[in-house]
DNA sequence: GAAGCGTGGTT
DNA sequence: TAACCAAGCTT
């Protein structure tokens, strides 16, 4: 017999606390779930909304997408950032018509097999779409679990094996249960263990919280890196170009590109990195979105 | 395991 | 205002 209890609590708070997200509604399908989960990697629920919705209603099964070219999803992606993502979920569409019929699988290493799914999003899926019993950790769940369970301040910046094995014993044994236990985890530390504030006068666990319980210790300070900062990186060089191709149809000519970024060298490396990635076409002396170089 | 990859709101 | 932050994945 292991550790429910904080399942059962978390439940609870989320019966009478979740957000009415439109990819919870019960009856949604696996694919509009699959495009939710892609889009709110690293991208907040408020700007994925609207971007979700369009996408679903344009392309409510793979099929539709996998038929435009990987330009229209990029330019269907808007400004959620990740570029990149769009493109694999087109690589992702594609790769269901062609190996699942045209639909998500259920086996979680078919899912984890397809473009742009990683751990946390296949099991996301697994257990979201077809209420199976895995382990969904992502960074709200690995800072809950380091608290509740650790008494640890916070968690660490990736997830590990380990990870998924604490997560997985708080899980009930019924399969759907499960399922709505990591919603339910992953709503908590959304709202309630939050990284920068914890809200503990709100929260249902605080009284099973090893963290709580021993008085929310600090994390230990150290000397700690400087991240890259944004401003004048090749990642912005790269999102202003990306934008003026995202807002043209046809094709532009690379003269027009040079006014987004004075400085040629990192232009043109930005502009290399994103034809790289397959984001971007050459088509003589002008530029396009992936697969619109010949029509679009 | 670290680095690279967008964007815009919040503190 | 600069820094931080938001449901990661890939190489």
């Amino acid at each position: 017999m292991s550790e429910t209890k904080l399942a059962t609590l978390a439940i609870s708070w989320y019966d009478d606390n979740a957000r009415d997200l439109p990819w919870r509604v019960p009856g949604v399908g696996a694919w509009p779930i699959l495009i939710s989960e892609a889009m709110l990697q690293q991208t907040p629920v408020a700007r994925v909304l609207p971007v979700w919705r369009q996408w679903v209603d344009r392309w409510p099964e793979p099929a539709g997408l996998a038929a435009e070219t990987p330009g229209e999803a990029i330019r269907m992606w808007g400004r959620l950032g990740y570029p990149r993502r769009a493109l694999r979920l087109h690589e992702c569409a594609t790769a269901l018509l062609t190996r699942h019929g045209g639909r998500v699988p259920e086996d979680l290493d078919e899912l984890l097999a397809l473009p742009g799914i990683g751990s946390y999003t296949a099991r996301a899926v697994a257990a979201f779409a077809y209420g199976q019993r895995h382990p969904v950790v992502d960074t709200n769940v690995r800072r809950l679990v380091a608290r509740a369970v650790a008494g640890e301040p916070d968690a660490g910046p990736a997830t590990r094996p380990a990870d998924l094995v604490a997560t997985a014993e708080l899980l009930p044994p019924e399969p759907a249960v499960a399922a709505r236990a990591s919603a339910a985890f992953m709503e908590l530390g959304a709202l309630i263990c939050t990284a920068r504030s914890p809200r503990c006068g709100g929260c249902p666990l605080a009284g099973s919280c090893s963290w709580f319980g021993a008085g929310r210790p600090a994390v230990p300070t150290g000397p700690t890196r400087r991240p890259q900062r944004y401003a004048g990186t090749d990642r912005q060089v790269r999102g202003l170009l990306l934008a003026v191709l995202r807002d043209s149809s046809g094709p532009v000519p690379t003269q027009r590109l040079d006014l987004v970024w004075s400085d040629e060298v990192q232009r043109s490396r930005a502009l290399a990195g994103l034809v790289q990635d397959g984001l971007v076409e050459l088509v003589g002396d002008a530029c396009v979105l992936a697969g619109e170089g010949r029509a679009g």
